[in-house]
DNA sequence: TTATAAAACTTCAAGCTTGAAATAATTTCA
DNA sequence: TGAAATTATTTCAAGCTTGAAGTTTTATAA
């Protein structure tokens, strides 16, 4: 604290931020899964996996998924697991390296995924509706910048 | 809607921006959880409810706390059972109403609460360090007005 | 080559979460 | 008053989540 003019940055506002985006995403979040469940029989983790393997026909690997979905690798096997038990995805061994399997949508999962993800849109559209799109664009702007400090330290 | 020059908005922005917004949500909160884990042993949620309770030194209703934090009342119960078990948390049957009850932090949770937050407004200081004050209070801003047009409906 | 380490997963226990069903207490109102 | 509805909470099953420990397979290197 000794040269800058440093804008004396109590952190109060980045507390109450942190608040803020953190009731948003929970209120969102609650009513899609309310939404999920009613309209399509599954939950919002499944769903998450199902988006990541639609963006991917190749397949990904378990770590791919658990990586890219932020959450932990014990966590995605039972997820899809259930995926599996319900026809909507499949696990392929490998042929290279045995410890690893590609996961992909089934034709029945891409079909399911496909209907979701319209509806979906269409939800975010109606929750996040107050927003203005120049409002929601220059929100996610800032929003990308936000890591990088801390991220990947370690 | 049937009238209304509805400001023919794709959505797509919308759906970027909430993807932005659970991300930068799950990464803080799995960051948050870590550390809580580490440097106070708790929980996330426990911390949520002791913040609550903090907040009003005269005590919440279990209800008061489930509709605070986002979450089920089934949810708060399980919760509060293990506060209470470490002695951080009271459940004081009412003489008014035999139905409820009140929940206080004790002395100690008291104590031990304010060292967290302590911690926990230092660490989001950091963790959103590359918000500038002023864009956090602008994007506080925005999203203080994302609900109301669905919220609280039926 | 063959021990050792590393990588990709799975398993497991403990805790979080929801939504539905059950309990118990209070209110309403015929 | 007393039946019916409402309110506050708990209980429970199923599923999500993590972090640690275990398994199998592959890579490293003495």
């Amino acid at each position: 604290m000794v040269a800058g003019p440093l804008p004396a940055s109590s952190g109060k506002d980045r507390l109450r931020l942190w608040i803020r985006l953190l009731r948003a995403s929970r209120t969102i979040e609650a009513e899609l899964r309310e939404r999920l469940k009613k309209e399509f029989d599954t939950t919002l983790p499944r769903f998450d996996v199902m988006a990541a393997l639609y963006r991917s026909p190749e397949g990904m690997l378990m770590s791919d998924l658990s990586s890219f979905l932020l959450v932990s690798n014990g966590n995605v096997t039972g997820i899809v697991d259930r995926l599996v038990s319900e026809g909507l995805v499949t696990r392929a061994r490998r042929n290279g390296d045995r410890r690893t399997s590609m996961v992909r949508l089934t034709e029945e999962g891409t079909k399911a995924f496909a209907a979701m993800a319209a509806a979906h849109e269409g939800w975010i559209g109606e929750l996040l509706g107050n927003v203005r799109e120049d409002e929601a664009r220059s929100l996610t702007g800032m929003l990308k910048s936000f890591r990088s400090n801390w991220e990947g330290r370690e």
